[in-house]
DNA sequence: TTGACAAACGGATCACTGATCCGTATATGT
DNA sequence: ACATATACGGATCAGTGATCCGTTTGTCAA
């Protein structure tokens, strides 16, 4: 790559990351162009489509995730693994308002851009829950599937500002379904 | 109301129906004039904005469902009552693929045109929620917006094709959360 | 029945979106 | 220093919802 481009990608980077952080995934490309000082068939030749920005600018982020569930796999209770993943999910959600509806939509389409980010966050879970299945409490009526799908829920509700205050406790609720028999040591006082 | 603008109205309505049951809420306004013979801004002149035109499209059955939790209040358990709230919630939703994220988005909008739609809602699944605690073995450390964002979630994440066909097991498993100690009769065997 | 007027209509236009084209500028390596 | 491949970005396109305003039409009174 020429080195104003390599430049260009990752001032491009660096500016998405901020105008994300203010206005959501929702932001309008030339916006983030204009901010860069760059044309905005610059900024789509380097990210064809918004997805592509994303990858790129969620893929450090993923990565610390997944690799946060290797490590919750070795250290941690299979209960407690499993609750802790779905914290360290929601927080990463909640770092950039919309890109659970971006993933939502891409978990199933094998070219977007997003599709292994989906498929490894996917894993991980599907990897957490089988083994609180087998050597935990988690109840055995429910598949990797469905856990990504409550956490891809929980994860779109609590973009919604008037849902973010709420967010771990509904995150208590739907796990203490998950795994219905899992003491309830260390949880916060319920707010009611 | 003149004849021939409460027959365009009408039109409108009917045709904005079909058109949302086939391309979902996200089908352009100008494609809903188009199909009715009709200019955009006659469209736009009866409702204003989309929400405008889903809250009338909707507010038959909003009616119908939030009757239904009248019914339900009156002639099943408090926990059987909560169980079929939920999944007469998520008929609804899907009838009308998208709506949920216009809703959620409109709940704390006093300026939405669907906000009183929300509030129905809201309030019918508060108030079940309430009986259910009082009467029932709900969980007490949540609440009626708990309950809602809850509803919101699934409801959003079975618009989405791939996690459809798991919809009835998902409600089972949150509203499992909902009502820890009901007993689990008349559920369907787990389709892992 | 006719006429006048308010009401509804819809084409045209605006600002905005992402996508694409292509002439221009420049970084790179010989 | 030059040639060329590469990257740039202004211009343009089709699409969106919003708005304006001249034209048509339904309605009610004379």
């Amino acid at each position: 790559m020429r080195a104003d481009a390599k430049k260009n990608y990752s001032h491009l980077l660096a500016v998405a990351h901020d105008v994300v952080a203010k206005h959501g995934v929702d932001a309008s490309m030339r916006d983030i162009a204009r901010r860069a000082d760059v044309g905005l068939a610059t900024l789509l030749r380097h990210f064809p489509t918004r997805e592509a920005l994303f990858e790129a600018l969620l893929c450090t982020n993923l990565d610390e995730l997944t690799q946060k569930a290797d490590e919750l796999e070795k250290s941690n209770s299979p209960d407690e693994a499993l609750v802790s993943w779905f914290h360290e999910w929601m927080r990463f959600t909640q770092s950039y308002r919309g890109v659970v509806a971006l993933m939502a939509a891409a978990h199933t389409n094998p070219d977007s851009a997003l599709y292994a980010s989906c498929a490894a966050v996917h894993s991980a879970s599907a990897r957490l829950l089988l083994r609180a299945q087998a050597e935990g409490t988690a109840r055995t009526d429910m598949n990797g599937d469905d856990l990504f799908g409550l956490m891809a829920a929980l994860g779109w509700l609590v973009d919604l500002p008037s849902f973010a205050p709420r967010a771990d406790h509904l995150v208590h609720i739907v796990t203490s379904a998950i795994l219905p028999n899992r003491s309830s040591s260390g949880v916060k006082k319920a707010t009611r």
